[in-house]
This record gives structure tokens, sequence and C-alpha cells, in this order.
DNA sequence: ATACATGCAAACATTTTGCTTTGGC
DNA sequence: GCCAAAGCAAAATGTTTGCATGTAT
């Protein structure tokens, strides 16, 4: 994503923050940076550690932040069956499924058309639930792993 | 599911892990048979004091016994969201989709014609990864909770 | 008889909350 | 100045491992 672009998604956020009784402070606007920046799904660890966003910002800050942005569709949880949660930018006109090795942990993005999304409405209309979107992802073993290679760490923030 | 279904599935997994070299405990008897029972995703908590199991089934015997059979395929892991993780037992010719609720945690399972098994082969081919299953999962707000109502939990073993 | 499986308890990782201080509006 | 947000630290929750004992083969 360009400069421009993000500068403009998260001037929207921000604003859509503040109509909404919101303070933009600096970790928010540091936060949303760096989620901008970095494209993949993010763990609240490394986001707290990321050093642009700052050298030493406080976990729970992140958690407060993410949380509140969830509550509001700016931010999404994801479900990668790794301990911890994961956590991607809402971005208008973007959708992302995920491929995760069983083996490693290592998750790509699925460049494919997503023929899930039409189904969302119907379901809505069927099921009387509201704000309806799915999540939608492939697990299997890597080529790397089949090889006999063994589980590597999966920290990839930025 | 009917009983000698049921029994006779158990008994295909109980033999299939005999060839692997693993023993047939009575822990793994009753967890199998109340996974085969209860539909749903359940998670470790929610096993291990499912009366039926066992009044006292320690909750890392249900662990070992789910790495385990999640390790050869016959238990999948799904990431509800929740802090826990939810597990379920791998039918043949069974596959469901989940509906969950954000707001107060309800799953429930879609009744829809699944449109993206046709795309795991497909991925296998893409990408080398092999084995690949996949997971579909909407979230939204259930019609209780966007008429006000609170967080209620989600126990809902069996 | 020989492992693998269990139970109990302890270690761990991650999330969540409380409380005081800081800072946006 | 007021109230939301940040920072720090502590509690809660759920997962994972170590070790002595039991049990299937």
């Amino acid at each position: 994503m360009k400069k421009i672009e993000i500068d403009g998604l998260l001037e929207g956020i921000a604003r859509r923050l503040r109509s909404r009784g919101l303070r933009r402070t600096r970790a928010l606007d540091l936060l949303l940076r760096e989620m901008a920046d970095c494209e993949h799904p993010v763990t609240i660890q490394e986001l707290a550690q990321c050093p642009a966003l700052c050298e030493q910002c406080d976990p729970a800050t992140v958690y407060r932040l993410l949380m509140k942005l969830e509550e509001h569709g700016m931010v999404r949880r994801l479900g990668l069956h790794d301990r911890a949660a994961y956590f991607i930018l809402v971005v208008p006109g973007r959708h992302h499924d995920y491929l995760v090795c069983t083996g490693c942990g290592r998750i790509e993005e699925v460049d494919m058309e997503c023929p899930v999304r039409s189904l969302e409405q119907k379901l809505e209309k069927a099921s009387g639930f509201r704000h309806v979107y799915h999540e939608l992802e492939f697990f299997g073993i890597c080529p790397g792993c089949h090889d006999g290679r063994e589980r590597h760490g999966s920290a990839h923030c930025c």
C-alpha cells in the first residue's frame, strides 16, 4: 500500500474514532501506522515489541487499543491456531484468506477469488445475525515441513 | 448419529491408533465416545469436566489425548476466537462451517452447502502444501445480543 | 516385563484487570 | 479541568511439561 493511501486510511480511521468519543493519541497513531505498513496478521506481542511502534510500549495498551478498534470494526481478529491471537487492520476492499502450516506455523495469504462473500448476506437473512463477516483458513503441511524440517518460530512482524 | 454408527466409527479409530503403536485406554475410549455423542465443538475444560467422561479426569490427560488425535488427523482444532481452543472429531463425510456471535460467543453450525472444498485440491497443487483442509467461520451479532442482552457463558458440552 | 498413559502439581504464555499518572480535548 | 488513555504491576485463564505411578500389550 502506498504511503498516501495509508495516510488517507489512517486519517479516516482517526476521524471515525474521534466522532465516537475516542481520543487520538500517539500510541493509537503509531499502532495504526504499524498495522497498515505490515500487511500480514500480527500478535499483541509483535506489535508491542515492534521498534517502530515504540521502544517499550506496554502490551496492555496494545491490547486495549486492539479491543477498542475491534469493537468499532476497524480491526479484525484471526484464529490461526497459534496460542496468541492475530489481528489485521480492516481495509475496505481488501480481503484475505490464509494458508497455515500446521507443522511450522507459517502463514501465507491465499491469492484466489474468495467464493464465500456472497454467502454472508444470505446468512444474515437466514440467521438474524447482523454485521456478518467471515474468516476462511486453509491448513496443511508446507513443503519445508514434509521434507523433514522442524518447526521454526513464526515471528515476522514487519 | 446413531449408536451403531458411533460404535463403528470408534472401533475404526481405535484400530487405526493401535496400528500406529498407541494404546487403547479407558480414557481414550470415553473421550472418543463423548466427542462422538456431542456434535458441536468442545474445549479441553468441557471435556475434562463432562460427567460422562469421568468424575475427575485430568485436563492434562485430555490435552495429551487431543494432541495425539490431532496429530493423527482424527481430531481437528478450531479457532473460534475464544481464549480456549475448540476440538471436533473428524468424521468422514461430515463437514461443518460455523456462525459465531462476537457478543456472547454462541456457536451455531451453518447448514449450507460449503463452497470451499473444491478449492482445497487447487490450493494443494498451487502451493505445494499437503493434507490441506479448511476452516470457515462466520462472525456477527446474534439477535439476542443486538436486542441489548449481555454476554452469557458458552458452556454447552453435551 | 516393557513401555506408553495417567494424575498431580508446577511452570509458562497470554490475556485481562486495577490503580495511579499522563495527556487530549 | 475533566475524562479517556497510558503505564506499571498483579491476577486470571488456559496450555504445556516433569515426574512418579499405573496399566495395556
